[in-house]
DNA sequence: CACTAGACTTTGATTGGTCAAAGTTGTTAT
DNA sequence: ATAACAACTTTGACCAATCAAAGTCTAGTG
């Protein structure tokens, strides 16, 4: 099955016009299928610029707060007009909620895509780095293309390969197919105080220099540590990794690091 | 890296325009950077578009032929007004030399990029047989999609995991990451003759239904027959699958199978 | 040699996605 | 309250890619 780009019907003048820059109503009209109640029997699949800027908007809204269009711009990587834009056609295709000035939400049927884009882009990074052997610095920017390209039947079989995990190599969560989220409870290292022990658990910053940085470290996911000394004022905090050297991190590094705090 | 959209220069009203349907001249600029004397710096990607094109007029095109606007339009799926548009693209590239009314041929430029979209299709479709267990029949569709979204560097990694294969799974030579593509002599299993015996070695006919019976039949590549007999009259041949019950075909299925015939 | 049917090209329009630049607003700080 | 500013929206334009329909060639056929 193939991508099927939309029919191109309307052809000569049609229909109703409003002033302005007004394109996109077929879009719009089709993508409501997506969400009709009736089960519709084929998705159009949307674009990869859809994909995209759902999985940014559901990334940026974390916790029912509305995602700020600014923040929305810079992370899809264009002009905030042109997200501005966008966003009007995903709220006029029921898949976000738009409220001018204030920010942007998905709705239901919004979230299930973009839940549907992270965990392809999640089992695809691990895939990279577990059957191809890529390093988990390089991943981020590989599965941003590959999430556009791979089908049910493949990720399904990507899924099965690697015993249905349930993180990626970043320590991110990987959606499951169906149902809600598992929500992790983790603290930022920078919350931590002296003596605690724990675990690192997720890294979430994906430039490829401060994950190699993280990685060399021993810091990665899964790695035990006790922290060694804390201050606010220093703006540092120091910890030391199971059998390794202590590191000490500023502050706006180490709430990139999210811990599993021994209780 | 990201797949960088050209730069939108230009802005207001612009230079030369010819009359009639003329867009596309910042287009042919940046792909002409693809092919300068200088080695460029930073190659622009070539469009999903573009490659499709390609890889179809490299296959339409086999020995030295035009390849024809009418097939062309057909195998990249578009109308022919289409087809006649990117084409004339292509050429002003370089990618193609357009010879009106008469056919498209690729030049040295197109036919490197043609190949390099060839032979990531075929050892992605080798890798989903291979690695990921799917069916032969279903990995065309996959590999159509995906061989537009994978870097260099994945490519490579999969090479090496399938052990540098030359050949995909229907039997279609992968091409070498550089260098010509080897050229096997093959026989169309029409040309035959009573008490030949050989193997098979391609199937040229991606259908999934096409290659699901070739599969039932025992007549896989590789696999080894002999034929029982054959009549250009009847418009049939009977090969029989060694440890197997013999199957005919008609003439227009079995010129989709190329046999290595024993000497 | 003139005709014609099919293959191809041209023309004019559409859509999704984008930007630059100008216009609008809401929020802070005086 | 008001001024200033940053964040946001609007406007007008552009480009790649496409189609439908009308126009043009060309290779036969008679
Ligand atoms: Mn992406
Ligand atoms: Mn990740
Ligand atoms: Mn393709
Ligand atoms: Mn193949």
């Amino acid at each position: 099955m193939n991508v099927k780009t939309p029919p191109h019907p309307g052809s000569k003048k049609d229909v109703s016009r409003q002033g302005g820059c007004f394109h996109k109503y077929l879009f719009s009209k089709i993508l409501r299928q997506t969400l009709s109640l009736v089960p519709s029997p084929s998705y159009p699949m949307p674009s990869v610029t859809v994909e995209n800027y759902l999985k940014q908007i559901y990334l940026l809204q974390q916790g029912g707060e509305l995602a700020p269009m600014g923040g929305l711009a810079v992370a899809v990587g264009v002009t905030p007009g042109t997200a501005t834009s966008m966003v009007k056609t995903l709220a006029d295709a029921n898949l976000a909620d738009y409220a001018p000035r204030a920010g942007v939400r998905l709705t239901e049927a919004g979230t299930r895509l973009a839940l549907q884009v992270l965990r392809r882009h999640r089992l695809i990074e691990l895939f990279l780095v577990q059957t191809l052997g890529l390093d988990w610095s390089e991943v981020h920017d590989e599965a941003e293309e590959l999430e556009h390209a791979i089908s049910d039947k493949v990720l399904e079989k990507i899924d099965a390969l690697l015993g249905h995990p349930d993180t990626d190599p970043h320590g991110d969560p990987i959606p499951p197919s169906t149902g809600k989220p598992r929500q992790q409870k983790l603290t930022p290292l920078t919350e931590c105080t002296p003596d605690m022990a724990g675990e690192v658990a997720r890294v979430t910053d994906q430039a490829a220099e401060f994950l190699q940085f993280v990685d060399r470290q021993g810091l990665t996911p899964g790695a035990q540590f006790t922290v060694e000394s804390q201050s606010p004022t220093a703006d540092a905090i120091t910890v030391r990794p199971h059998n390794r050297e202590p590191v000490t991190l500023g502050t706006a590094a180490a709430m990139k690091i999210m811990v599993k705090v021994e209780e």
